[in-house]
DNA sequence: GTCTATAAGGTGATAGAC
DNA sequence: GTCTATCACCTTATAGAC
């Protein structure tokens, strides 16, 4: 309490990005000003550059930490070893670090167009890497014989695009519990992997 | 041919509309200037508003257009009784449709906040309209027996995000046809529809 | 129907006081 | 670390000439 009342350089930052990130999601990047992102911390706008080089890095590190998150917090989990199992944490894994994070998925989508092309290319590799996993997760179950699909490739990005839609819906105090959402989805995409009903 | 040089009314209409939707949906809405849409169409900024009021009118013709035609193509459809034969129909139908037209689709999900309130109700009034069409085919399959799902509104969710996917990555010059695509679109929405494998 | 010119105001980013 | 003031530029939309 000894600081200077226009000292709170420990808080400040952190606010930016939030701000950043729930105008950005609501507004679109392009439609968001920097005085609008300063008046909600509660700074004009010039103090927004002690944290920031520009614009443009506050829209990389919001996309950049999520993508890193969801990577990391992969990497920590215990995946079984059975495919119909593993997908099935796959389904639980996805819904759950998604739904938390509705607006970071969104401009995640969304502002890819804004990135600057070395920005972009880093983004879309950890995409990548992410595809990735659930590509080998569909492969290994082809291949064993537990999965039915044309193509595990096509299957992937399928099954992606499935998962990630509750995104766009689904309300923590809607009628459907986190826990439904994912008994619900865990079905659907075991039948789409063409799991045969005794498994 | 015997009219003065400036004037092209039939023409520069039309031409602004395309130019309007391919500059929105590379760069979004709000980073779209007049001025480039009318660099685009080869007139100046002053000319556009001989064709529309404003730029929140460009875009909301855009999406009413898009979503005017899917319901009007839909209704000409003939479409099975059989619940089976009838979603068949509706995944052919639904990736045709969108895959022809992946600018207007994508812009239909992005822009929809930067429509004004009323311009906004009229287009969710429109897509609440096209999801009962999917929602009603799965619950007479439902009803039926066909299919086996949990939930027909989850499913019919579930669906839409499945079949729309493929916009975000399906080129006609890929190394998947359309009539392939078609085809494994339509193995994994039976079997996510729990269609046992024998029908 | 299209042009040029302009009104009225907003933009990202920076400089220098405190 | 934050403020105020400012630079150089861009924005949508309109007015009136041709």
């Amino acid at each position: 309490m000894a600081r200077k009342t226009g000292s709170h350089s420990e808080i400040t930052g952190p606010r930016i990005k939030q701000a950043a990130l729930v105008l950005f999601a609501r507004y679109g990047f392009a439609a968001v000003t920097m005085r609008q992102i300063a008046a909600n911390v509660g700074v004009q706008a010039g103090a927004i550059y002690n944290y920031t080089p520009d614009k443009q890095a506050l829209l990389f590190d919001l996309l950049h930490g999520h993508m890193a998150d969801l990577l990391s917090k992969w990497a920590t989990e215990l995946v079984p070893a059975n495919p119909i199992a593993a997908i099935d944490h796959f389904v639980a894994f996805h819904l759950d670090f998604h739904i938390k994070r509705p607006e970071l998925v969104f401009i995640s989508y969304m502002e890819l167009r804004n990135l600057s092309d070395s920005n972009f290319n880093a983004i879309v590799e950890q995409r990548r890497i992410y595809e990735k996993i659930i590509y080998n997760l569909i492969l290994s179950g082809a291949v064993s014989g537990d999965f039915l699909v044309p193509d595990p490739k096509i299957a992937s990005l399928a099954l992606i695009a499935l998962l990630t839609g509750p995104v766009d819906w689904f309300r923590e105090d809607g009628r459907l519990t986190s826990d439904e959402l994912t008994r619900q989805y865990c079905i659907l995409t075991r039948q789409a992997l063409g799991v045969s009903a005794q498994a």
